[in-house]
DNA sequence: AGAATCGCTTGACACGGCGTCAATCTATCA
DNA sequence: TGATAGATTGACGCCGTGTCAAGCGATTCT
């Protein structure tokens, strides 16, 4: 409970430094240059230092501003508050499509720095780390309920679900394959759900 | 058919210069230097320059160096010998998932370094594209022997495979989750069997 | 009012790695 | 003898990051 919540200067300009750093990024990707977030936040070069240490630093700063912009936090209640854990893998993946695409020149620029920069790849491990944590939770739930399908142990399914729906294959999909955000949420809970779940009373039958 | 294919300079020399990058990107991932291979291969920096152009032409240059080291041809054959398509894929996913280990940093290099040079991104999107291609005959196959689940049309089924086995999802359960890569293969197969494909005639048993 | 502190600016600098250039050397082949 | 190809040498510019020291204008302390 120490004071290192406390950051640096003033709270406003810290904002001011981050949502143009934002902007920077979702139109300059990963090549976007300190000085210029310096220069469209009104704020000299060194400010930013004083902020956040260094790139690393506004990087990590940046993913938390952006999901508290976005409301992580009420999207995560959402998921979590549904009816069944079934349900809740699916509000999941749908939510994690949409999610995924507000975020993912950050995202990119998170998994293409990771391998050289420690403190970025620590925050980037912390994040996925808590995804793996939900997405335990969520089977946990779905094994109790009795719809994992057989022959899938809990954290086996867990580990698949997570790897198979991480950002990559959403970006290839819909950034270069061109689906749709609402074509990949159906169509990853579709194999999901017939490869890992099972009916809950009457069989896997569907239209034809 | 022109000789743009005759590249520069002594091909020994080429092959020294690429040998010793595979070793240090091995080693050092992305952070590995022009300088450092220059002085492993015991040739000078200018040299890589001459052979190479740039670094992304040595990592370019990489790619199809370890694919023919590794004998990605006889692999291809080996899977695309196999004498149904379902069982194509099956060879496909498991040599994939060998494939992706030999040669994953340089995959992660790739990937890092996409994003900010043109021309690692048109070689990796080249590859994938390849990829893609095979997978799309295989589904091709697959749907032409009865045995696409109903509902998937063979674009999507291939577009999701294709998503769904690149190399993200398998350097996380692999090198972070700790899976096998024979646990990766079997899992990411009863997925996709289970997901996309339909039993030949029995159903889909399976011992409990 | 005087002093200290905070938040930030200014300007300069070193470092590293990439890419480039011109001059030079050394075999080889004609 | 003299081109030509393959490679070396040493120097240089560029660019972005990160660092440092000095200073400056407000606000707060007393």
């Amino acid at each position: 409970m120490s004071s290192d919540s406390s950051p640096y200067g003033n709270p406003e300009t810290r904002q001011r430094i981050l949502s143009k750093a934002w902007e920077l990024l979702e139109e300059r990707g990963s090549s976007f240059r300190l000085v210029d977030v310096a220069d469209a936040a009104g704020v000299s070069r060194q400010a930013v230092y004083l902020h956040f240490g260094d790139r690393a630093g506004l990087l990590v700063a940046l993913v938390d501003h952006v999901d508290e912009g976005f409301g992580a936090a009420k999207l995560r209640a959402h998921v979590f508050g549904a009816p069944t854990g079934v349900e809740s893998l699916r509000r999941w993946v749908d939510t994690m499509s949409w999610y995924t695409g507000k975020i993912d020149r950050l995202t990119q620029v998170l998994e293409a720095n990771q391998y050289d920069d420690e403190a970025l790849a620590a925050g980037w491990r912390n994040r996925m780390n808590r995804r793996q944590a939900m997405l335990l939770a969520m089977t946990e739930r779905i094994a109790g309920e009795g719809r994992l399908r057989a022959g899938w142990s809990v954290a086996a399914a867990a580990d698949l679900i997570y790897a198979v729906t991480m950002p990559g294959p959403w970006r290839e999909l819909t950034r270069h394959l061109r689906w749709s955000e609402q074509q990949y949420s159906d169509a990853v809970w579709r194999l999901l759900e017939a490869g890992l779940l099972l009916g809950s009373e009457a069989g896997d039958a569907e239209a034809g």
